[in-house]
DNA sequence: ATCGGTAACGATACCGGTATCGTTCTCTAT
DNA sequence: ATAGAGAACGATACCGGTATCGTTACCGAT
């Protein structure tokens, strides 16, 4: 073993400084009970010695930490970065800081051992409290403040903010209806998750209301990414009677509908009318219409709810219920004059 | 104080199981002398009573943590986020988890007091191993195994992974000049971050060994922002004799020069070429011809090497060079036939 | 002179785990 | 019968801080 540079305690503080580690502690802490002159020499050895102080010791004892946790599901999601672009804001506000815990999508050695993990790694050791996004992981936390942000079960029993998927999607579907599409494909999400199934249950009401009998050839599968929105929509486009616009359950699938279209020589939208969902910053670019929910603005939200709780201080709602808006580019057109 | 739930501990799970702590904890890291029967009895209790243990209370007697800390300036950046995707895949093959710190932009009450905090956490505290991304804050840093991605100083005293800035700036200025252009704007990235100046450096020899004298109006500052690459664009757009050509010191500012293009009626590639640097995903969509320095890669290989020193091994070099490759696109068009 | 109050600081228990050593019990070899 | 080995488990110190209480010295008031 090589020689490692020993870390500098507060021992070797106290020492050096010729005090006790309790004034020492006391100066790090800005209590008052200190000589001014005792404390100039402290702080004098703490900076000589690079001292930094051991955040899990310090935890153990005192419970305040000053720090919140962010579970998220995969960094690289646009869908994730959207929502941690409002929690950063909230969190420069706020005296606390954030550690953000990534699970990727790779299982690796045990699934359980690895959820068990990040359970105990969030739960009452080294955080405050934990702001979960799109998971169901929060089942598995029983005593940390924590909240969700659309969570993956359908009753949460903690609080948690949630776009109103279902509104959303309806209105996608009146504006491809009102446009006179009604040979309209969908993309699926991925099925175990709330949100998606939500908007895929505005998709079908939406026909029923419009007396349009839904065929299920014109639903796919799918999970979220670019490559499965490729996939589905390859068979969708390829179909005898192929639809004339086609819903994704959000914009990541939504450009692998452009990928496909491109390589059979459809364009958007003189050919095919696309929609998507999220509003990810990609969408402006390829000029996709899609409903914006405000993913910023949740993640900002939620980061506010769990100080609140975090201060024991009541919140004003269990659920908060974002609403959702249509953004209208350049990817639909009408089929037939509107009206 | 409302009535919280206590934390389950070791302390509970032995009580409950009728054994010491000593057994719990043989069990929980799977050490042979304890009886089957024992064992079982005891992962029963832990299911049951929902215990996790503590990681702050582990991690301060046996050192082992199998935790990597991230440092990223912000989680919002392009750039960030294509690092952050290598370091997940290296992640996702290892036994190590990631925690990442993420500073924000804003300071808080106090920028010593904060970056302190951080260091602490990092420190000793809770991580085998810090990765630093593009920040110059490891050098508070004195004894936990560290890396640095694009490191802010020049010669850091610490291992790091580094793009070939200079030689990528010098591809794009031999492309441009190839092309005919020897009116080439440059919009500067943050003076104080090595990288910015080593593409700057690129910039202004590559004109030299044109013979092109340098003209410093078409300098123009610049913060790796796509604000600021807007309003140096503007600046340079707007002058008497304006370069048929922008260089950006990142793509982030290239984006800001196509706002700038459109407001000013200038079609892109027609009556102006742009490049930038990086890469991001962005570029693909708007098609900005720019210099891959495969951050993703560097991401990776970065972690990789974190992990080696973790364990103890030597690496083969403190410095790895990442190549960088210029991916053309459409952002820009010959003024003359070449040659 | 005695007392109470306060400023400044030290001693010690404790947070929740792990490492180390010690103890008990059973089994086998002599 | 007794010693020695090994299996299974308990007791205790310790990690590096903070909380709590105790101690000392000095002050002015009675």
């Amino acid at each position: 073993m090589p020689t490692k540079k020993r870390t500098v305690t507060i021992q070797d503080v106290a020492k050096k400084a010729g005090v006790s580690v309790s004034t020492v502690s006391r100066v790090l802490n800005g209590k008052a009970d200190v000589a001014g002159e005792t404390q100039e020499k402290i702080l004098g050895v703490i900076s000589k010695l690079g001292y930094t102080s051991n955040l899990a010791a310090r935890s153990m004892r005192s419970r305040r930490k000053d720090l919140l946790g962010l579970v998220v599901p995969d960094i690289g999601f646009p869908y994730s970065i959207e929502v941690m672009k409002g929690i950063n804001r909230a969190i420069a506000e706020s005296k606390f800081d954030l550690l953000v815990y990534t699970m990727g999508d790779v299982k690796k050695s045990g699934a359980v051992i690895h959820e068990q993990h990040y359970v105990s790694l969030l739960n009452n050791s080294i955080t405050d409290g934990v702001i979960i996004v799109a998971s169901a992981a929060a089942e598995f936390i029983t005593d940390a403040p924590i909240i969700a942000v659309d969570p993956h079960v359908v009753n949460p029993s903690y609080p948690s903010v949630q776009g109103t998927n279902y509104h959303g999607a309806l209105d996608v579907m009146k504006y491809l209806l009102n446009l006179g599409h009604n040979r309209i494909g969908f993309i699926c999400g991925r099925p175990e998750i709330a949100s998606a199934e939500r908007r895929l249950k505005g998709y079908k009401d939406a026909l029923k209301e419009a007396g349009i009998a839904i065929d299920k050839s014109l639903i796919t599968d799918g999970d979220f990414t670019t490559k499965s929105g490729y996939i589905s929509s390859l068979h969708l486009l390829k179909l005898d009677n192929r639809p004339t616009a086609i819903f994704a359950a959000n914009d990541q699938s939504a450009l692998g509908v452009y990928q496909a279209a491109e390589e059979l020589g459809l364009r958007i939208p003189d050919d095919l009318s696309v929609v998507g969902f999220d509003n990810i910053s990609e969408a402006k670019f390829v000029g996709l219409t899609t409903v914006d929910q405000f993913l910023s603005e949740m993640g900002y939200i939620a980061t506010q709810m769990l100080i609140k709780m975090v201060n024991n201080e009541k919140l004003d709602v269990q659920v908060h219920k974002m609403p959702t808006r249509l953004v209208e580019r350049t990817s639909c057109r009408a089929l037939e004059p509107v009206h």
